[in-house]
DNA sequence: TAATCATGTTAACAGTGTCAACATAGGATG
DNA sequence: CATCCTATGTTGACACTGTTAACATGATTA
């Protein structure tokens, strides 16, 4: 019998990650990532408080990979700014619908963000990266009207995520006006986005 | 002991639609609302296959509801169909803020919608509801133009009812950015709302 | 009246998060 | 080097969950 794993608290935490992408976050429990590390069931509670705080790492490390994303499509030299705004758009809304449930638990209520700090600032550092390009995008704007553009942007392409990811409306069989609109927007994001945010 | 409650399935809905709002649907269990109906544990089954589709049915109810609402904002007469645009936009935030843990569980993924027709049809009848004030506000407006300005719509004001009730930022006591502009937007949704929707 | 069937009950199962009590290994201290 | 401490592991248990199977009852219908 074998203590001191050595590494456990890593594994515990990109197993998670795993798990929570492939089943979700609310289908996951703590006692089969631990028997995934080959360990006792109570064992992850040595290095998490309790799930929740399991939950709150696998989520920090969503918005830390996601704003890498958007880092990426804002610096692609290449791009002028207005493109990279565009690239950025896509790029977030593909985190979004390609790490599906990682998504959903960034954004679930089953966590309380005011008691992860740290999850805290990666959530913040993600919208950061927004208010800088939109700096860019529109010289000599006030602090103020920053602040609105960047919820305003941040909530078209997170409300636009929620709509393709969850209502499943153009998957169904079922014909309907919803579903045909969303069928349309989705095989051409970047057009509805072109439209949408007048840039 | 009494056989045949009687009004069994509507209470277990009515109860559950209470439990949820107060508590969240990941938190409600089918044990505490059969408990609460003073029946016993198993008693739910005869009338919901699973604790999903129980579930399910909370969901249809507050599309309903929400519809109830934009069609009360649609049809007020003493207003300009711009207006009543407007106040279809609060009218929506409005619910989501307020009805917080109902409109999780209406976009949240652990129920599958394609397999509830009756909560597939609530919510797309939702959805009517903007189709119908947009085809208004835009005469001779093609179908697929507008279909593509309804998500527009719908995702913005989705995406932020999502990020004002999930983010918490605002109510932190952290002081960011992201934190601010959220507070800026949530004190005054309607100058929000005409700056973003541009009518 | 008798039979059927919808709707209730109890008992049980496997699975969950979490805690308390115990075990061990490895580093710090004498 | 021997000893103790502490971090990190284990086992066992608790209360709770959704769900099923087997049984009970009472209303409807033949």
């Amino acid at each position: 019998m074998k203590y001191h794993h050595g590494n456990l608290k890593e594994e515990l935490i990109s197993s998670a990650c795993i798990v929570c992408e492939a089943d979700g976050h609310d289908r996951m429990s703590l006692r089969s990532i631990a028997k995934e590390a080959k360990v006792s069931q109570t064992a992850p509670y040595r290095h998490f408080k309790t799930k929740e705080s399991l939950l709150a790492e696998v989520s920090s490390r969503g918005f830390i990979e996601l704003k890498e994303i958007l880092h990426n499509a804002n610096t692609k030299k290449t791009l002028s700014t207005r493109d990279k705004f565009l690239e950025m758009g896509q790029a977030y809304i593909e985190f979004g619908l390609s790490k599906r449930n990682t998504y959903d638990l960034m954004h679930s209520s089953v966590i309380d963000k005011t008691q992860f700090p740290e999850l805290l600032n990666s959530a913040v550092g993600t919208f950061e990266e927004l208010v800088y390009v939109l700096a860019q995008l529109n010289p000599g704007i006030s602090a103020k009207d920053l602040d609105i553009k960047c919820i305003h942007h941040w909530a078209l392409v997170h409300g636009l995520v929620g709509l393709l990811r969850n209502e499943n409306l153009d998957a169904s069989e079922i014909d309907t006006p919803a579903g045909n609109a969303m069928g349309l927007v989705r095989s051409d994001i970047k057009s509805f986005l072109i439209s949408a945010l007048e840039v």
